[in-house]
DNA sequence: GCTGGAAGTGTACCGCAGGTTCAGTTGGAT
DNA sequence: ATCCAACTGAACCTGCGGTACACTTCCAGC
């Protein structure tokens, strides 16, 4: 009995809805924070059924730290795809992949709901060993992304000043990072599209 | 008996060593993670005496985003205030207090600890509508600051790009937002610093 | 059609750590 | 002698993470 309606049964799709919630919460109020029985709760189902698909707490840290760092990579492929379709010149595909960039997150309907690599950097203390490396590997891999991208450019182009590649690599990162800051503390959906918007302008005058 | 020694006793600074311990352990751990045993505990005080000072957990919550704000303030206040000594440029003074702050930034022995602004941002949903709107107006303030100073080197310089000095402003927070994330994620403490300065370098480039 | 097992759910329970309360103590200033 | 700020001790209660275990479904292979 219960509420045994709609369209929930042996879906299969349990564990990922409980991490849709977790995560929510999580880039809501942090993760010690959310509780396995609200987690449950808002799934519709009981405490056990969480217990069946992670082993404790931790196991779904860090699924939703790989989960995160996979569907992130996954929006990079598509959008450094989509702009390298429109362009064969290096910097074209970066200011081109950084427009769709803030375009994708600008029409997110509420902005940018978070970054899991922030909220877990800002609890690392929580956190074990392995999701730290996690972390730091994740944000790493962005950084060696555009800094391919930008070597691809300063073989065409030389920069108006000198600057180190692998700073403005993490300036991608740091950007997005900080926009999403400023986003969720002054409650303005668009801040984090402009800053992206903003660090393309930069980049662009740059490479001239 | 007990540890009694050293020169603890009746300092008057208790309320203040709270909310450095406080301070430390909310930035690396999350707010709700960190319990008021712990603290009590590493301030050798017992549970009572912490709510001698605090009515609550979440009145410590406020506390310590209201100081931190006004410390920033103060930051803020001695940097620009020493830049406007070695300049009357406003381009040049706005280098130099992003140069200056680069260097407290670097001079911090273990990096930047964290923004209180960031982890309170991240985890909004645990406090009521005072606390967020003052993260907001502490934001804006910073904001506010940095527009002042771009405004008025807009008067003298014509930017290389059209820029909305808005977005440049909410940029200096954004950077080092995202520099504090970049650091603990990546465990590089001059990651902050060096972020500090691109962004020093491209608003250099921007006003010529 | 029977059996077995993987996937998943429901109920009941435990220990304990966390926030909070309150009556009481201490020690220095007036 | 008194007063107050600063603090202590002990107790309380809720909610949380986690466990145990019996139960249900569904599919595969024999």
């Amino acid at each position: 009995m219960a509420e045994g309606s709609e369209l929930v049964r042996t879906r299969g799709g349990t564990r990922e809805r409980i991490m849709d919630i977790a995560q929510d919460a999580v880039l809501a109020k942090g993760f010690e924070a959310t509780s396995i029985e609200e987690i449950v709760a808002a799934a519709g189902i009981t405490k056990s059924g969480f217990f069946y698909h992670f082993p404790d707490k931790t196991a779904l840290a860090r699924a939703l730290l790989e989960r995160y760092l996979h569907q992130e990579e996954a929006i990079f492929d598509d959008v450094f795809g989509r702009a390298s379709e429109l362009s064969d010149d290096p910097l074209q595909v970066l200011l081109i992949a950084l427009k769709l960039l803030a375009e994708v997150v600008e029409n997110l309907p509420d902005g940018h709901p978070g970054c899991l690599v922030a909220t877990t950097a800002y609890q690392d203390r929580l956190f074990d060993a392995e999701v730290r490396a996690l972390n730091r590997e994740g944000v790493a891999a962005w950084s060696a992304r555009f800094r391919s991208h930008l070597e691809a450019i300063a073989k065409t182009y030389s920069p108006e000043r000198a600057v180190d590649l692998d700073d403005l690599a993490d300036m991608v990162t740091g950007v997005c990072e900080g926009g999403i800051v400023l986003q969720k503390a002054l409650g303005d959906r668009t801040a984090m599209s402009r800053q992206i918007l903003l660090l393309r302008t930069f980049i662009g005058m740059l490479f001239r």
